[in-house]
DNA sequence: ATGGTAGACCTTCTA
């Protein structure tokens, strides 16, 4: 069985480029992040004439999150529990019907930038809140699977030049121990587990030619639990994607599970 | 040298 995520910065300007990668790598289940529309704009059909089934929890503008997959998907859950005033579509989790079914999340963490804001307290919260709910989902002892734009760079080998992020919310020693309390209960970070190369990135800004220069950071991330991360048997980034036309600022993760 | 990109949308915000 074959998970990816992708943050696809607007499901609808990008849609020739997500087909196409939807054609060639063939996922039974993705997760797409800031599809930057609300439900009634996602370009359902298109993704329904590939063979999927879909399930959107949208946003106009900004954020907004997809779930598609093969089989049909049952306890579809819409918005992070925990925070009822939090308006903003960051997240969205179903059960993957099949012999083995498997319970995804789509996940789009807030950034957090500039920090000396409250949007980087937001993001603090909401991430106290994914540990939260994690810690349930892992209680059910089921294969789970967490994946998404974490907005968080784990370690210093996860940026080409540390240094330029020590004031930034995604390299915040909070941001970073928060994502490796959420590991601690239990989580395995699939990347890490199978390749875990250092300087294998997953974003690379439009900005101060950040591609060409090879100016990237890993935050797409999938955290496994144990009923999952024993039949996990490779991750891999589809980095060449970022060299296509009209690319998005991050490339697919994939995740292959013996399922 | 105080710039630079991209997307949505009302002209500025978010990333």
């Amino acid at each position: 069985m074959r998970l990816a995520t992708w943050n696809v910065n607007s499901v609808n300007a990008r849609l020739e480029t997500v087909l196409k990668w939807f054609e060639a790598e063939k996922p039974d289940v993705a997760c797409l992040q800031e599809i930057k529309c609300i439900d009634e704009k996602f370009p359902a059909e298109a993704f329904e004439r590939l063979g999927y089934n879909v399930a959107v929890h949208g946003q106009k503008t900004y954020n907004g999150v997809a779930l598609l997959s093969r089989t049909p998907m049952e306890d579809v859950l819409r918005g992070l529990p925990g925070d009822p005033t939090d308006e903003q579509s960051r997240y969205i989790e179903a059960v993957i019907s099949g012999p083995k079914p498997v319970r995804v999340a789509s996940i789009y963490l807030p950034n957090g930038n500039p920090i000396a804001t409250e949007k980087f307290g937001y993001k603090l919260a909401w991430m106290s809140r994914l540990h939260a709910h994690a810690q349930t989902l892992l209680a059910l002892e089921e294969p789970l699977a967490l994946m998404g734009d974490f907005n968080v760079i784990p370690e210093a080998t996860d940026a080409a030049h540390p240094s330029d992020w020590t004031g930034d919310a995604l390299f915040q020693p909070e941001s970073r121990e928060a994502f490796r309390a959420l590991k601690w209960l239990g989580l395995t970070e699939a990347f890490q587990a199978m390749d875990g190369r250092p300087d294998s990135y997953t974003f690379w800004d439009y900005q101060g030619g950040a591609w060409p220069r090879n100016n990237g950071i890993r935050i797409d991330h999938a955290l496994l639990s144990p009923q999952a991360a024993d039949h996990l048997r490779a991750c891999v980034i589809n980095r060449e994607v970022r060299g296509w036309e009209k690319p998005s600022d991050h490339v697919p993760l994939i995740v292959d599970l013996d399922l």
